[in-house]
DNA sequence: AAGACAATCAACCGCCAGTAT
DNA sequence: TATACTGGCGGTTGATTGTCT
């Protein structure tokens, strides 16, 4: 009777997450949004962890619009007046500021600001009372913000919306999609190691490093990172480290381009054409290269 | 240089509310 | 209406990193 849990704890990977990982979750989320829900999402994605923890990911550290530490001085004074009026409504805090997350900001709270807040408020009162914490007093917790201040609370950004359609309604063709990506995975993995191989040149370079510019690559689909700009791999200005395989706008996972939401700027590569897809993409290696700039821009997503 | 301690933060846990059936 | 399921939230944990002695 109880709850059944949302996945088989056994079977999930759990702990940190791999550039990998990330990779194609992001790609997957980017493309196909969440796939109908966040439990069955992993399966499709070919990711063997809870869709929770998939969920997790994707809002508290993948999504774009996400800035990470470097609170300025008027968010913590927001945060301060915020948690003055609610308490730890972190995600209705969290609302309030731009790019931030609910954990990001109970983290920032709990190993810097509610030291000063403490300090301010024994400053202030001779018996501090800060705002109630979750347990503790008689009916604390839910603290005038409980349920109801979530009201108006916006709306959490929202994924892209993305039509899957085709995606989740079809048995058969999710279990490819599930067999593909597992094949993709495997691929990416052959990849990495290639790029490990082939890229000694670079002094500095070394194998993780390759490892996670081909995880980075291949996370670089052309939402956020170029759709204002358009999709052109830009040239590098010295060519010095160019990246031998164009994987901008690879995606780790795709039905196909017949639902014409390739369009023509979607120089659609190494993964559309590898071998999960009946393809190989081999003949792809010698694709417009990828330039550091670029590379670095991807990685300030990790 | 090495160990101890503190700080940070990603990730997990368990609960609750909303929704679908 | 009852039940099951999913999304979302707040609290907590634990691994990693930094600093101090």
């Amino acid at each position: 009777m109880g709850r059944s849990p949302c996945c088989d704890k056994a079977s999930v990977k759990r702990g940190p997450w791999s550039q990998e990982e990330d990779a194609i979750l992001r790609s997957f989320v980017e493309r196909f949004g969440n796939a109908g829900n966040w439990i069955a999402m992993p399966h499709k994605a070919g990711l063997k962890r809870c869709g929770k923890s998939c969920r997790l990911r994707w809002l508290n550290y993948l999504r774009p619009e996400l800035r990470h530490g470097g609170f300025t001085d008027d968010e913590d004074n927001l945060i301060l007046s915020l948690y003055g009026e609610m308490g730890s409504k972190w995600s209705v805090i969290a609302s309030k500021l731009p790019g931030r997350t609910d954990n990001d900001v109970k983290n920032y709270w709990n190993t810097k600001l509610k030291k000063r807040y403490l300090s301010t408020t024994r400053e202030a009162t001779p018996q501090p009372e800060p705002p109630p914490i979750g347990g503790g007093g008689g009916g604390d917790d839910d603290s005038p913000s409980s349920q109801g201040a979530s009201q108006d609370q916006p709306a959490p950004p929202a994924l892209v919306n993305l039509d899957t359609t085709g995606l989740i309604d079809n048995v058969e063709e999710n279990d490819e999609l599930l067999h593909k990506s597992d094949q993709l995975y495997a691929e990416l993995m052959g990849l990495i190691g290639q790029q490990s191989a082939t890229t000694t040149t670079t002094t500095t370079t070394t194998g993780d490093a390759a490892s996670a510019r081909a995880a980075t690559a291949v996370a670089s689909t052309s939402s956020w990172s170029r759709s204002s700009s358009g999709k052109s791999p830009t040239a590098s200005s010295d060519g010095s480290s160019m990246w031998p395989v164009d994987v901008h706008d690879a995606v780790p996972l795709s039905l196909s381009e017949s639902s014409g939401g390739a369009s023509s700027n979607n120089s659609s590569s190494l993964f559309f054409d590898s071998p999960a897809f009946g393809g190989s993409f081999q003949g792809l290696l010698d694709s417009a290269p990828f330039d550091d700039a670029m590379l670095t821009q991807e990685l300030l997503y990790y």
